[in-house]
DNA sequence: CTTTAATCGAGACGGTACGTCCGGTCTTATG
DNA sequence: CATAAGACCGGACGTACCGTCTCGATTAAAG
């Protein structure tokens, strides 16, 4: 008899009782997200949490599992905030959206949550696949996209159709952004240095000639 | 009163009292990634360490400050196995080392530990140094190393001589490490897919296309 | 705005809306009468009470104020089942009613709840009030009774006529009251051994030498 | 492996590690009975004597299974005070000896505690056997005293000789235990009035006509 | 037959204590 | 001195229960 945990999709039609409050919902991320930047993920609490939504412990319990989840779900709508800027061609396109990244990676809240629910993830199925399905495919998105519009600029070779064609696409957009969300997570934390302009201009510039060599 | 804190080169001559045991800091390390195969970083505890080395809590404390500096240390040693296979061509050395970095973050001591100290030093400024030195800069010699060779074969052009050349060039080791290790890192931890030969064919080939194009 | 609590004895006449079912005040009881057997004092809940009289939480707390109250009145009336045989001679009719009541305590659902209330009340006055009404006071009349059964029988001198006469039998009543009722919840609870016919015959035999020393 | 569990009478010779310290264990049963005075057994939490004793929750746990063990052993020494005073006459030793018993359950520390212990006993085992040897058979001594007493004196026959004799005064004890603690504990908890002279006068008046009529 | 004002089941909610666990320090006795 | 053992403080964990609240759905009696 598992407990309902969160998010039914449907809304919930012939169910009785008192509804959960949905603004209590954004509370309690926006609480979580805050608590992160004061405190850091290890030292943030439940119970501070749920002091700072004005909330009882007990309902962050009734809707996240436990403290790795609600995490990702408080930082998971900051990537949302990514877009890809059209700035004309590929390699503008690209630095636009290594810039966004590296600043959302520079924020205190995503630094100190991301990776510690990386780490938990590799003992916890359920966490890894909520993060797949709430961060990471997410944002695979710009990569996609990115692809298609370079493609009608002709920047960029046209997909080979058929099947065999569409593996190797679906392939190289995982490539990609394991090697572009890769590097900069990796200077963000473990080099420490920042993502700035001369740098998103660097690696855009070996990324695309990497892109053209791809082909 | 600040505790003498572990590894003083030298021998310490003019010390009295017993002296540590060089066996001991083996046995933690080594018990040290036992725990983390078993149980990963998110359940391990010092008391376990200490029990599993047949030590005492305070002996762990006396050689590290705190489980992370421990654990940094732990898995560090186990980066020094990588090294630079010589393959013959550039290509085929970005593979090998690719694979074996891939084959050792696929170790759960390594895969359940990396990320979870490299959050924790987000906000713990001595524990990112530890990790710098530790870990990252010592594998830095590899990207060093395999450019040098490439260069005596003709295969990348020689470094720009004086000192912006030299700044160039240290700047594209950091940049190369970083899409390097992270693209592996992001691959196997948050992708969660093997590094195989294949993956590294297609990594290695965008890669020194990429590089080709840095010059 | 204090809710209306429980229990007035009119049929509240000009009050419109629902009304409450009576059935439900008896499932409610017996319910909690079943729980206190299962799981004693400490470990019921009202949520389990509510669950198994098939009624909402909210239902027991419009009755009764607190879990407190609920006990205390669970508990009432299996006391008024207690009543004076008349056996033909005093000592036997306190025999009776002594062996009454010490199986009366033997069963789960007094011996778990009755201390726990009494210790409850001695920091709550509304407690305390409700115990002496619904219990306490019901049961003197037990002694009353004997009594006068007695006195008409030559068994006891009539009571001194007066107001000071008065005062000093409801004195006698109150304390031989303490006397057998303290000293069955003694020996059932705290000696825990049982109430049986040899201890009651020997109990009786102090008392009723007792009470012809009194006058 | 059950953890060894508080008080072990030998000084544990041959065990190793920092020994616990004795004055802690008067701390927190002082803090305990504190507690009781401020807030009764209903509103006393563990967290909080922990903070009067200045010591941590976990100290607490080591020594004490829970919180009723706790209490029972807080309250038990202060029923070591308790003395049977030679006042010349069997009747005037009684009458004193209930005032104290009286003076003492009056105190907030015991009137709240006791009954609760009690309660909760009826469904524990461990409890029921750690209330006995640590508060009723400790103070069955004050019976036995004053029989013996009284037998010196000639007010009560001495008891008869045999096995058959020593169980039947066995018995006699019992019973006059549960009759005179009885009493008073009803008095004081469930009647709720004083144990005063008046009251200890006409209470020892009958209890020893009683006693004449066992015989 | 509608209106009205309550009751009812379900369950979310704030609050608070529980008993457990662990990090890191301190105190013993023994090398 | 180092060491093993384990007590100790501090503080977070996740659970449980109390008593309140908010829903939508009933249900009797009053109009």
């Amino acid at each position: 008899m598992v407990a309902r945990m969160h998010h039914s999709a449907s809304p919930r039609k012939g169910r009785t009782g008192r509804p959960r409050s949905v603004e209590t919902d954004h509370a309690i991320l926006r609480a979580t997200r805050a608590a992160l930047v004061d405190l850091g993920w290890g030292r943030l609490t439940m119970s501070d949490v749920a002091a700072r939504a004005g909330v009882a412990k007990t309902t962050l319990y009734r809707r996240w599992a436990n403290k790795n989840e609600l995490v990702v779900d408080a930082v998971a709508v900051l990537f949302d905030e990514l877009e890809l800027p059209d700035r004309g061609c590929l390699q503008s396109d690209i630095e636009g959206v290594v810039l966004q990244f590296g600043a959302l990676l520079a924020r205190p809240e995503t630094k100190t949550a991301l990776m510690a629910v990386v780490a938990e993830s590799t003992t916890d199925e359920a966490l890894r696949e909520r993060i797949r399905s709430a961060i990471v495919d997410r944002q695979k998105r710009l990569v996609v996209l990115g692809r298609e519009r370079a493609q009608q600029r002709g920047e960029l070779p046209p997909d080979d159709t058929g099947p065999e064609g569409e593996l190797a696409a679906a392939q190289a957009v995982g490539l990609i952004f394991d090697v572009i969300a890769g590097a900069i997570v990796h200077r963000t934390l473990v080099t420490a240095e920042p993502v700035d302009p001369a740098w998103a201009h660097q690696f855009s510039t070996v990324l695309l000639a990497g892109l053209r060599g791809l082909s």
